[in-house]
DNA sequence: GTAGGAGCTGGAGTGCACTCCAGGTCAAGC
DNA sequence: GCTTGACCTGGAGTGCACTCCAGCTCCTAC
């Protein structure tokens, strides 16, 4: 099965821009061309795609993605080095979903106090109307 | 207690170009100034940087925390529209958490696989070194 | 055969959030 | 009184990750 562009960037969730740009930097290896010259993307490439989506969702630079992308081509010699990129990566993520988490304690808090500014505002409101 | 614009960076954990930059774009107001024109930050004004960091480091863009720093100073009319702020940048980082644990999963999957691959290596090497 | 639409290339432009710089002021310590 | 170091200002520069553009080719449908 193979794709259009547009399909790969439907599919991908990427703009058909975004994925020229991605090839042009070398975070995806070139893919095959129709008669036309043009692109058509494979399940395999969809799939690095994907993959490649899940490292930028949670924040891995594109030069980081692209040391990944290189190694993967010098074959199973660099997969201690893959390997030990996402795993530094995975503790970034893990640290940030905690960051995240002791954020969203203050936003509730905050979120809580409007609440309660509401709420007391709403009582004067009524005391008003029935001494009014 | 004030601070100079260096403690204050260092008790934020902001650069002091960046404080400089916040005040200037509007997100912080001007703190209050020495006999020399230096600036003086107040406990207050450390606790308003505590927070913005957390809605910066949650990905709020700074526009919008600028929309919420100049509502803060119209008054209490306009705190519905602050609480409405932090309550869909709430529901925006709920989102992003659960999107990072998600791609942690396929982290999870790749690193074990990798693991994988590493012990089937070491296995094969130690049956050559039986057989040498 | 021609109009339209998808895709192509190389290169320029954009938005964001800082970050750096030159040239100056000010107060303290020697 | 002079050096030093922290701080000042307005404005320019940076890095990142795209995003857009002009001018072209190719295929399809009428």
């Amino acid at each position: 099965m193979t794709y259009s562009i547009a399909q790969a960037a439907e599919r991908s969730g990427l703009s058909i821009d975004t994925l020229r740009y991605y090839e042009r930097i070398g975070l995806v290896d070139p893919p095959a061309r129709d008669s036309g010259g043009r692109r058509l993307y494979s399940d395999n490439d969809l799939a690095w795609l994907g993959f490649l989506t899940k490292l930028r969702t949670t924040g891995m630079p594109i030069r980081l993605m692209r040391e990944y992308a290189q190694l993967r081509h010098k074959g199973s010699a660099t997969a201690g080095r893959r390997k030990q990129i996402l795993f530094e990566h995975r503790a970034d993520v893990r640290q940030r979903i905690a960051e995240l988490h002791a954020c969203l304690e203050v936003l509730d808090c905050k979120i809580t106090n409007y609440a309660e500014i509401e709420a007391k505002m709403a009582g004067q409101q009524l005391i008003q109307e029935a001494s009014a």
